[in-house]
DNA sequence: CGAAATAGTACTAGAATAGTCCTAATTGAC
DNA sequence: GTCAATTAGGACTATTCTAGTACTATTTCG
């Protein structure tokens, strides 16, 4: 596994719809329909995106949310610490002192090693390139079996 | 985060503890004592190694377990497969079929790149090297590019 | 002022994880 | 052949984490 939570998933797709407004604000409405993912969801990640300087909003009537940046200068590494803190493979990965096993463990360098190999990939590849529709078309049949009954709203 | 579970670490842990025998056999007690770890929890873990073939066993009075392969033989991804499941960031960076957004998901190809690279990662890296005491003596050059050396199973 | 929108926080339900325990099967030693 | 040591397998529990929702306050425009 070594899976990214479901909300950082569901943050990127957000991200990217914001991303194709050039510039102009999205109501968290908006946004929420075009990624067909709950509005409560939606609100919540687009909250915590301008918390960690991703996004910015304007309040009352009339208000929305944007990129705070062009979508090729936010990489995925900041999109994960935003939404799930900083990359750590293992708890010792990042922050030292909370590991008993600490002085006695002999892989927690080479950990470290493969976590600053992970952020690399994660640091080259930008929002742009996350949107990019690099994929081969799908062809409509490909989905057809998978389509579950929509559930949703 | 984007982080491993607890067992899988310490289930490398337990490899390496085995990679110190040279071959001989180490009881699932003496593994515990070694790790510093609780004996069910030891004990679970190599049941799982042993089911994923990166340790054998013998059962039986004067009984134990020993790698199935020379450490240098045998990779963190491995290591993670074995204990947590295939290497996906995202739900659907290894299984299609179960997310009803993909057809209008924009963002999955991307992902599914940076999985790779992240394995790779993962690929290069032995149990041997995890186990290398300080020695951070990675020639960057060898890091350089993302250049597979052997590709195995 | 009132409507429309975001900000912040608190809460709940469900899922996943970590960890333990018990019983069966196998092997070596006496 | 019996006993003791050891692994195999599975069931179970408690705790933590995640996802999702709800409610209230604040801001802005008309």
């Amino acid at each position: 596994m070594l899976r990214m939570s479901k909300l950082t998933d569901y943050g990127t797709l957000v991200l990217a719809q914001l991303a194709t407004t050039n510039g102009q604000l999205s109501r968290a409405h908006q946004v929420a329909t075009d990624t067909r993912l709950a509005l409560p969801t939606v609100s919540k990640l687009l909250k915590t995106l301008v918390r960690a300087g991703l996004a910015v909003s304007e309040r009352g009537a009339r208000g929305g949310y944007a990129l705070s940046r062009p979508a090729d200068e936010i990489s995925a590494a900041e999109i994960i610490d935003a939404l799930e803190g900083p990359v750590a493979i293992t708890e010792c990965s990042s922050a030292h002192g909370n590991c008993e096993l600490e002085p006695s463990c002999r892989v927690g360098g080479a950990w470290r090693r493969i976590n600053r190999r992970i952020r690399q990939a994660l640091d080259e590849v930008s929002l742009a390139d996350l949107q990019r529709p690099t994929a081969p078309r799908l062809s409509p049949e490909r989905w057809k079996g998978a389509m579950l009954p929509s559930n949703k709203h």
